[in-house]
RNA sequence: GCGGGUGUGGCGAAAUGGUAGACGCAGCAGACUCAAAAUCUGCCGACCAUAAAUCAUAUGGGUUCGAGUCCCAUCACCCGCACCA
């Protein structure tokens, strides 16, 4: 038999699709099985080695789980609205909507070469009006519950693309498209209040099995703290000036309060401030800086005091000035503090520039040095002298201040809420009517899908508006509540929109009534494994999971997380180790490879490269390393003529039964096929196997090489009406008494250092294995003449000598 | 600065506290061949002519009969967050 993997895998990823076996089916009797792999943005570079990693994990498992007895939903569809196809379209001056179907046709062809046993019936597009209608259903259901509001605030956005960021969408301060540096501008723009969810976020984690990076990952996002808001009273009005704190004990010792320059108590008291051309120019100072020269590279502590506005320490009584800094920030808390500098290093050195009394309140550091951020006895603070903990000195303090009526206790999240809308065109429009009588109003369940218009144009428009602005027959409308003139909403909504409920549609894809049946998604929810890219932790993982527990909330759905299991892979990096990018050219095609070496090998390939989590370089010797391994494979049909079983073989093969089993629970897909190469090189040894043997082994090796293992599968005399397919064969169990050995070996060490290995039977006692060991040459002459303390013996492990001398 | 991770041959990597380097790549030698490729067989951490011994899992300590694995410290690299009050 021959390697021909240019005719046999075409073949039968036809006769599996003809077939239909991949296909889920909904209410089946069998136990379910949800696998998801996060769906592609089909850019037209095509698909990249990357999503072949990412995709065969699942792919494995799911292959597997079909030969345990499964009712397997596999699925795929494609996230398609986006800014690299209208970014594209603008430069080609082609509509975006062809672009899209052109590169979703190309990436289909790719996967479906690639041999992935998805599940097509069920695919979709999120830039099709049949998916988007949903979202924005869901949308429309966010808005009525009151989780969509709109607000003039400082947001991100992004110069180049011309659009409001949120913030997990300008990570490190850069535009997560194009990577520019974002700025801060004050736009009156809509947002999701994903923050109402930030506990429920947090406390889900405890619920699902996500690895401890990701979880560490998504609670440092959230970034919750518990704390307390204070009121200051601004001297000589009465006005108060909110801070918010985690350390309200250190109260006796605040010298000073900041407000971020953006602070609106400046322009409410600017007739009182002496010195505002200062404080202007401070300002414009800081306007002019991204948010990463502001957060990143200026360490040094710049500001301005105010002249003529001050405020009143409320637990002391005294007078303290007030300045602007940039160090503060208008998005944290109040955006304003309390200075303790005694005991914050950034206060610390803000006073030490500026010439403030510092105050010493915790015992334990040295301030005339540095601020000491220790615990310690408190100090120089009133009924709260004495104290020694933290957590009491905080308690009373709060209890204190709550009496006062001046302050209590408080929560913050790092996590801002989502700026949710895109002044650009390849999105779901926003359905959103703003009537001059009504406000905003909802657009009609029965109006749904709002579709985007035909446009001439995809470029942005002036002054960050949308180009949907400029279409008059889009804009005009009729008030649903009135029926009088009103003017439609013309944003559209940020990419992550449509993937933050796409595992639900893939329940029921096809339904034109609802975004999924209830039944089907009580039937297939959760989401029993889902794997992707840990860059999608902070971003597309947080807002599918907030979407998911609002629908939850109102109903919708049945469970409160979607995904029970979530795992990452690592990268696959250019043959030179650096990361892929088509600047340096170091770029792998995986059609060049299915077409060099086959979709088996390429697939076997990225398995078996190096632990899936960990980022490993791409090797073409590697892959042709595999390539000789599956052909190796096909060499087995020559010698599967043996008539009786060998023992020896049978002990080999059922341990390897039983480690590629686990190995693929475990995501150890590396060792597992690393199992099965030494399990070929051990039949090769033997010269001869049963045709049981090589069954079996093809059946382990189907979720890596499908197509090959399908080949040899039907040459065995296994398929005869061409539809008793391997890929759903039963998979192989492994005999526990087949597994055991019939001698052991072990290694012989004297004073911790091998000197020698024994066989023995396993029923042998300790002090016939001891006195093997001794008996051994080697150990033997280490043993001569010295002082024998001690004889361990760790059955079937190790056996141990202490000597003296 | 905070959080997480990694460090093992020429390379990708394996090793429930128990024979370090499975498996693969590259390399070397041999077989087949007129020859080459492919294939097959053998070797393949360092030192060494060879064997033995010795050394060897980033570095330095420790626990243990025994440490790549556990503990402490240090260094290097990677990822995430970051003037978060």
């Amino acid at each position: 038999m021959k390697f021909d993997y240019k005719n046999i895998e075409p073949k039968w990823q036809k006769a599996w699709a003809d077939a239909k076996i991949f296909e889920a089916v909904d209410f089946d009797s069998r136990p379910k099985w949800y696998g998801l792999v996060e769906f592609p943005y089909p850019s037209g570079a095509g698909m990249h080695v990357g999503h072949i990693k990412a995709y065969s994990s699942v792919e494995v498992l799911s292959r597997k789980r079909r030969m345990q007895g499964y009712n397997v939903l596999f699925p795929i569809g494609f996230d398609s609205f986006g800014l690299p196809a209208e970014n594209y379209a603008i430069k080609t001056n082609t509509h975006p909507h062809i672009i899209t179907e052109k590169n979703i046709a190309h990436f289909s062809d790719q996967l479906k070469q690639a041999g992935f046993s998805f599940d097509w019936s069920r695919e979709f597009a999120t830039s099709r009006a049949d998916y988007y209608k949903w979202t924005q259903w869901i949308f429309l259901k966010l808005f009525e519950k009151g989780l969509v509001f709109r607000s003039k605030t400082l947001v991100n956005y992004c110069p180049q693309c011309k659009v409001v960021l949120s913030n997990e969408d300008s990570q490190g301060g850069k535009c997560d498209v194009c990577h520019s540096d974002v700025v801060q501008l004050s736009k009156d723009v809509w947002f999701l209040r994903i923050t109402d969810y930030a506990d429920r976020l947090l406390d889900g984690l405890n619920d699902v099995d996500y690895p401890d990076s990701v979880k560490q990952q998504e609670v440092s996002w959230i970034g919750r703290s518990t704390g307390a808001f204070v009121n200051f009273k601004v001297a000589g009005t009465d006005d108060n000036l909110e801070i918010y704190t985690t350390r309200c004990d250190t109260l006796y010792g605040v010298t000073f309060m900041v407000v971020a320059p953006e602070h609106p108590i400046l322009d409410k008291y600017k007739a009182q401030i002496s010195n505002w051309d200062k404080v202007e120019a401070y300002r414009e100072e800081c306007a002019k800086k991204s948010e990463f020269e502001r957060t990143q590279l200026v360490k040094d502590k710049t500001g301005v005091k105010i002249d003529g506005l001050t405020a009143i320490n409320p637990i002391t009584g005294k007078e303290i000035p007030l300045f602007i800094a940039d160090y503060v920030m208008m998005g944290y808390g109040t955006g304003a503090i309390m200075a303790v500098p005694a005991h914050d290093q950034r206060d610390y050195d803000f006073a030490k520039a500026f010439g403030v009394d510092i105050i010493e309140v915790i015992k334990g550091g040295d301030i005339t040095k540095e601020a000491y951020t220790g615990d310690g006895e408190m100090i120089n603070s009133g009924f709260l002298d004495g104290f020694t903990n933290k957590k009491d000195s905080i308690a009373k303090m709060l209890e204190k201040l709550e009496e006062m009526g001046i302050g209590h206790k408080g929560v913050q999240y790092k996590m801002k809420d989502w700026a949710f809308n895109r002044q650009r065109y390849w999105g779901e429009p926003i359905p959103l009517i703003h009537c001059p009588e009504c406000g905003t109003v909802g657009v009609p369940e029965s109006e749904l899908p709002l579709t985007l218009p035909d446009v001439e144009n995809f470029e942005p428009g002036q002054e960050g508006k949308s180009p949907l602005a400029e279409i008059e027959s889009f804009v005009n409308c009729k008030c649903p509540k009135c029926g009088g003139a009103a003017k439609r909403e013309t944003d559209t909504m940020p990419q992550w929109a449509g993937s933050s409920w796409y595992f639900l549609r893939f329940c029921d894809a096809n339904n034109a009534e609802a975004f999924a049946d209830k039944k089907k998604l009580e039937y297939w929810m959760p989401v029993d494994h889902y794997n992707g890219g840990m860059e999608h932790v902070t971003r597309h993982l947080l807002y599918s999971r907030f979407w998911h527990q609002f629908l939850y909330d109102i109903g919708e759905v049945n469970t409160p997380e979607p995904y029970a299991k979530r795992t990452y892979q690592g990268l696959i990096l250019g043959p030179d180790g650096e990361k892929m990018s088509k600047s340096k050219g170091n770029v792998v095609d995986p059609l060049d490879i299915v077409e060099k070496y086959g979709a088996d090998t390429l697939r076997t390939y990225v398995m078996f490269m190096g632990d899936y989590t960990s980022a490993t370089p791409w090797s073409d010797e590697a892959t042709r390393g595999c390539k000789r391994f599956l052909e190796r494979v096909v060499g087995l049909v020559d010698i599967a003529t043996a008539t009786a079983e060998d023992a020896d073989i049978e002990n080999k093969l059922h341990k390897t039964i039983k480690k590629v089993s686990e190995d693929i629970e475990n995501m150890k897909f590396n060792t597992a096929i690393a199992a099965m190469m030494a399990l070929i090189n051990d039949f090769y040894k033997a010269g001869s196997i049963t045709k049981s043997d090589l069954e079996i082994f093809i059946k382990l090796l189907s979720p890596f090489a499908p197509h090959i293992t399908e080949e040899i599968w039907e040459t065995l005399g296994n398929n005869p009406d061409g539809k008793t397919f391997c890929t759903m064969s039963a998979w192989p169990t492994y005999d526990e008494s087949k597994i055991q050995d019939s001698k052991l070996k072990i290694g012989v060490q004297v004073n911790g250092k091998v000197r020698g290995v024994i066989e023995f039977s396993p029923d042998a006692s300790k002090e016939e294995v001891i006195a093997l060991g001794k008996a051994d040459e080697k150990v033997a002459s280490f043993l001569e003449g010295k002082e024998l303390v001690k004889e361990i013996y760790v059955p079937g492990k190790i056996l141990n000598f202490v000597v003296k001398n």
